[in-house]
DNA sequence: AACAAAAAAAGAATATCATTCTACATACTG
DNA sequence: CAGTATGTAGAATGATATTCTTTTTTTGTT
């Protein structure tokens, strides 16, 4: 299912607010900016893990750290359709994959990629992509510079 | 400048490794996991911050529990080069677009947007993209179905 | 409107944690 | 070989997370 059974108030938006911009920041905090009791912000924050609202904590890691500079987008047009998520999940396994998505209209995957440089993106798709029966061709876009990215999502204002 | 001037040892990947995962876990616990002590992984943090090599702690929160469950790619054409980013600047100001890329190739970029349904996708191009006069065109893709969403870089093993 | 039941928040108490400081070990440098 | 810099451990303290109890607020029903 899509949706979730859950109505958010406005202290919810706010914990979400703060928890999207620093993970880290502490439940004190938190309780100091939106004038309650730490306790009640723990309970809320467990029920917003809980309900599924809070999917997961994580460290946005420079890739220039990693020496995974060259970002690309590649469509993929597979022989599998929709339901048949065979080559969507062998696309899912290799690690350089940073997304895969089903796309509409003509039974492809839109796939985000980071490698090291060209030739690391050259030899991924030589022994990773090759080795997936399923993919009839592929287009790949490179990423020259990136204006925005993986921008947090808009939670309405209080 | 894309490099970073900072050499990572196995202890740093551990650290980046929990904290990738979960972000919101404690520095003593760090500490048990990597046998060192409190201090020190506090100390290896703040230069990781400090460097560059954390970037952010963000919540990742459910799209669908702010209503925002369909999500397009959309290529576009615009008038402008690379450097003359007006275009790109005028996109990720959009709230809804979540990633702006300038891409190879044909004076284009990639950008990838959140909207309740296919009716706000409408209105959105309607209402913000027809506002840029630089944009020539635009190619959507929808997305069907995520296989493997935003995943988190590949840190090289201990 | 009044009551009961349920949910949420505050407040206090305790265990845990973050942070600072000092001391020590290790590696690098002249 | 001294001297410096870097990094870690360990202890101390101040802050925090977490639990539990009490109080308040909300909700639903008569």
């Amino acid at each position: 299912m899509n949706t979730i059974e859950y109505n958010l108030d406005q202290t919810d938006y706010a914990i979400l607010r703060l928890l999207q911009e620093n993970a880290r920041i502490s439940n004190a905090d938190i309780a100091r900016e939106v004038g309650m009791a730490p306790s009640a912000i723990l309970e809320r924050i467990k029920k917003l893990e809980q309900k599924g609202v809070i999917l997961q904590y994580r460290a946005k890691i420079n890739p220039a750290a990693l020496d995974q500079t060259l970002l690309s987008f590649i469509f993929i047009r597979a022989a599998d359709g929709i339901g048949c998520a065979a080559t969507g999940k062998a696309l899912a396994a290799i690690p350089e994959v940073q997304e895969v998505h089903d796309i509409a209209g003509d039974d492809g995957y839109l796939v985000k990629v980071r490698t090291a440089d060209s030739a690391g993106l050259v030899a991924l798709m030589r022994d990773s992509f090759a080795k997936i029966p399923s993919i009839i061709s592929t287009r790949t876009t490179i990423v020259l510079e990136t204006v925005k990215e993986e921008q947090q999502l808009v939670i309405p204002e209080g």
